[in-house]
RNA sequence: GCGAGAGUGGCGGAACCGGCAGACGCGCUGGCCUUAGGAGCCAGUGGGUAACUCCGUGCGGGUUCAACUCCCGCCUCUCGCACCA
């Protein structure tokens, strides 16, 4: 049967579709989340890591946007002007291999998917400012990725060499180093091989140091992914050492870190691509095969090199070898070999029957003066007293590799020196989908910048990707040969364009403006520059998958930036919160593995309010979320007895409208009218620390729940029942507005409040009346619980330990035995200790 | 191997500074309503026991009046790095 009454504008039946729309529309409409002018007092720049176009959005977007969402709406409530921005990493691979597929141009097939995904990211009800919307692959964004390379390149920062690079035979393109996953493409899995090219690099090698100390400058952000970076950054002080080969007139420098081993040292090795290994070794093919192996994860193999080297410190004579576990891109491409302390060297040594050699023992050993001859099983590698090593013998580790240091570059056998595995970041790409590289090369003149005021240099639409390799753009004629800019002959373009990870590595910076309002290069000469006021960013939100690349390279960027004197901050994301995956079925979410959810289904089924408040509601959102149906339908559930609690009492509610911030005399109060009071204030202050607390939204939605549950065992009968009703829907429907954002409007218009509740602030809480004035006490005999009763909050001590062993249960237990001590905690428990 | 994180009901997860383990949700059980229920509402729900009670936060110790929480030693899982000299 159908119930008619009601009808003071909300319906009876909760629609999602109707409501969700009703309201984006009505956001929309007022540009209600129209970002406001640096004037607008307190800024917070709220910001997710933007999506690749790929056409559909997925459930690792939906919970990532949910928490960017809540946070913005959170932050805009409390009183901040808020920048929540969206865009879209638009270049890239995948539209290259649609064009391939489908003979759909890049272009044409990325704006379509980005139309999609707005409309999509819009059905979520999501807070954007799209007056700030970025498109990598617009020639108004990808101008200023060109101007930031000339400047680079003025600087010293952008250059070109020659090196060995990972190639992907299937992409047919370089790869990073960053991309390559256990000697695989990160995309498709093929081994890489390697092939020497001319590329243009990025030399974050400069900043290296600063990068690394900046690490501990990031205090918002979590330390495994702050680890992640220093050890991508790989710090390693150490010495480099000159060792003079036998016959030659050539010397070995090495790299070490553990100066006070170089007397322990009995062979050496360089790297199969050593310079000096054609010179050392005179069969070829031996070399080749050693070559072969090089950097495999297969066992240690060498290569006895026909010559000898002198150790410096103490003359002796070492055997050098080639072999493929010595990396020719760290330190020199060479080192010294001590087996008794590496396990490396160790193993190696063990293999070919090289002695070893022990210089350093544990101090404990020492001290006991144990020289009983032991046979090693594996390699010594921590620090200790070294022996056997001339006069710095019996020094400790570190004292003896400060001395040794100073022995070698006193002697002018080496020096010390630092370094970084970070390596210089190469961004040319054998790709048609991106940034053209803005230089030219001339016959006469050679490599030319292009000059700033021809940026931005365009990609041309005439090229059709084939997939075959080598640079697409090498199929445009009219891009290819242009006028050099400085003599004017005829001159040929790159036709490599930028790595991606270029495009996403300052587009917090591109959106510190309105669409179409940047101009960089005034910038720089402005002194109450937006971007001041608005970086850094103060909380950015993502998936830890980009951890080191885009997040290092986003720092470097930073600086470069900073240098170039447009900004004076270092670290662009102040608060960073790595979002877990959403996992189904006990794996992530994929097309291949068949279990994903699809967003849109949700939407259409249980509207975006439910979607949101599932995904916020599962688990908290570091951790990876498990999806289920059901709890989706729990969530839906939820909302839909929201919805008929407002409905049952609408009139009532609809005719108090004054009782918000009215003072509430609690003493007038029935029972349960004052208990729901309270609760009230109590789910203001617990949503409020829960957000705060590392947006643990799970905990605060769980309140929401308990107070939705407190109210529909609530009865209002008088006209002060009715008034603390509408009290606690109002403060409900504030607290819920983040996460479920359509429903609570709806809501709060039904009550007969003006739209927007956004427009609103966020409650704040009576400490007051928040108080419980009675307790339940918990009485225990020797840490066990053995009873429980209700007493008023501001019992004193004295009398609580007179009511506790007044009580009969405790009395039974107690017995005849001796109190030997009653410990009491305020306002929870009294643990009675008794005992013989 | 190194580094980080995690192990709590049938499940997802709570428990903030050492103070009632299991909030909230899912599932399950029973009841009401119903032609029907895969809708809704009400009640119950860690395990064993008829009950008193006992046992329970990966395992084994320890500190404490009191331990999911702190300390020591293991086990398992997840993630990251992995010949960086």
């Amino acid at each position: 049967m159908l119930v008619t009454e009601g009808s003071l504008g909300v319906e009876e039946r909760y629609d999602p579709q109707k409501v969700e729309l009703k309201w984006q529309q009505y956001w929309a409409d007022r540009e209600l989340y129209k970002t406001g002018s640096k004037s607008s007092g307190q800024k917070f720049y709220c910001l997710e890591m933007f999506p690749y176009p790929s056409g559909e959005i997925h459930m690792g977007h939906v919970r990532n946007y949910a928490i960017g969402d809540v946070i913005a709406r959170y932050k805009r409530m409390s009183g901040y002007n808020v920048l929540h921005p969206m865009g879209w990493d638009a270049f890239g691979l995948p539209a290259e291999n649609a064009a391939i597929k489908h003979g759909v141009h890049p272009s044409e097939w990325t704006y379509k998917n980005i139309g999609n995904m707005k409309k999509q990211l819009d059905g979520l009800g999501l807070s954007y400012d799209w007056n700030r919307e970025v498109t990598t692959c617009s020639p108004e964004y990808y101008r200023w990725n060109q101007w930031f390379f000339l400047k680079m390149l003025e600087k010293g920062l952008t250059y070109r060499k020659h090196s060995y690079v990972n190639w992907c035979p299937s992409c047919a393109t370089v790869l990073a180093n960053e991309q390559v996953i256990d000697e695989k493409c990160w995309r498709c899995d093929s081994t890489v091989i390697q092939k020497k090219l001319e590329q243009w690099f990025f030399r974050i090698t400069y900043y290296a140091e600063e990068l690394l100390q900046g690490c501990d400058e990031l205090p918002g952000w979590p330390e495994r992914v702050v680890l992640m970076q220093k050890n991508w950054i790989g710090k390693g002080e150490g010495v480099e050492v000159d060792f003079p080969v036998e016959g030659l007139d050539e010397k070995l420098r090495i790299f070490t870190t553990r100066p006070d081993t170089l007397f322990g040292v009995t062979f050496m090795c360089i790297a199969p691509e050593h310079p000096l290994s054609e010179k050392l070794v005179k069969d070829k093919v031996a070399l080749d095969a050693v070559r072969a192996k090089y950097g495999k994860d297969t066992e240690k193999v060498g290569l006895l090199t026909d010559f000898y080297a002198t150790n410096p410190l103490n003359g002796n004579r070492v055997p050098i070898y080639v072999a493929n576990f010595v990396l020719i891109e760290y330190g020199t491409g060479a080192i010294m070999s001590v087996p008794a302390h590496d396990q490396r060297d160790f193993e190696f040594a063990e293999k070919y029957g090289l002695p070893v050699k022990v210089v350093i023992v544990p101090e404990e050993e020492f001290k006991i003066q144990d020289s009983g001859f032991k046979i090693m099983r594996e390699a010594y590698e921590d620090e200790g007293i070294l022996v056997d090593s001339g006069q710095f013998t019996g020094m400790k580790s570190d004292n003896a590799k400060k001395k040794i240091i100073t022995f070698i570059e006193e002697q002018g056998l080496g020096n010390s020196v630092i370094n970084y595995k970070l390596r210089d970041w190469g961004i040319s790409r054998q790709r048609y989908w991106g940034t053209p590289i803005p230089v030219i090369y001339c016959d006469q003149c050679g490599t030319v910048p292009v000059p700033e005021k021809d940026l931005p240099v365009l990609l041309p639409m005439d090229v059709m990707v084939k997939g075959t390799g080598g640079s697409p753009l090498l199929e445009s004629e009219a891009f290819l040969y242009t006028e050099c800019p400085v003599c004017g002959s005829r001159a040929r373009r790159e036709t490599d364009t930028m790595d991606t990870f270029v495009d996403s590595s300052w587009y917090f910076i591109r959106y510190c403006f309105n669409k179409g309002d940047i101009d960089l290069s005034a910038e720089l000469r402005d002194p109450e520059s937006e971007l001041d006021y608005w970086m850094p960013v103060n909380q950015y939100i993502g998936g830890v998958e980009h951890a080191v690349l885009h997040l290092l390279y986003s720092r470097f960027f930073t600086r470069v930036i900073r240098d170039l004197g447009l900004i004076k901050i270092s670290e662009p994301f102040q608060n960073l919160l790595t979002q877990g995956m959403v996992i189904k079925d006990g794996a992530k979410m994929s097309k291949s593995k068949g279990n994903v959810v699809d967003p849109n289904y949700l939407i259409r089924r249980y509207g975006a309010d439910t979607s949101r408040l599932f995904s916020l509601f599962a688990a908290p959102p570091e951790k990876d979320l498990d999806w289920s149906d059901k709890g989706v339908e729990g969530a839906y559930r939820f909302l839909n007895r929201l919805w008929g609690l407002v409905h049952k009492n609408l009139e009532g509610l609809h005719g108090h409208r004054k009782a918000t911030g009215e003072p509430v005399n609690t003493l007038r109060l029935g029972d349960h009218t004052s208990r729901l009071y309270r609760k009230t204030h109590q789910t203001v202050k617990k949503v409020t620390a829960d957000i705060e607390r590392e947006y643990h939204f799970n905990t605060a939605i769980a309140a929401l729940m308990e107070l939705v549950n407190e109210i529909t065992s609530f009865e209002p009968a008088s006209d002060g029942d009715w008034r603390i009703l509408k009290f606690v829907v109002e403060k409900l429907l504030l607290l819920l507005c983040p996460f479920s954002p359509h429903i609570a409007e709806e809501l709060w218009e039904a009550i007969g409040n003006r739209p927007s509740i956004f427009e609103q602030k966020w409650p704040g809480w009576d400490e007051e009346a928040a108080k419980e004035d009675t307790i339940e006490l918990v009485i225990q005999v020797n840490g066990k619980l053995r009873s429980k009763m209700m007493i008023s909050a501001g019992t004193p001590d004295e009398e609580i330990e007179k009511i506790a062993l007044a009580d009969s249960r405790t009395g039974e237990i107690i017995g005849t035995q001796k109190i030997k001590k009653v410990i009491i905690v305020k306002g929870k428990l009294v643990n009675i200790v008794i005992g013989a």
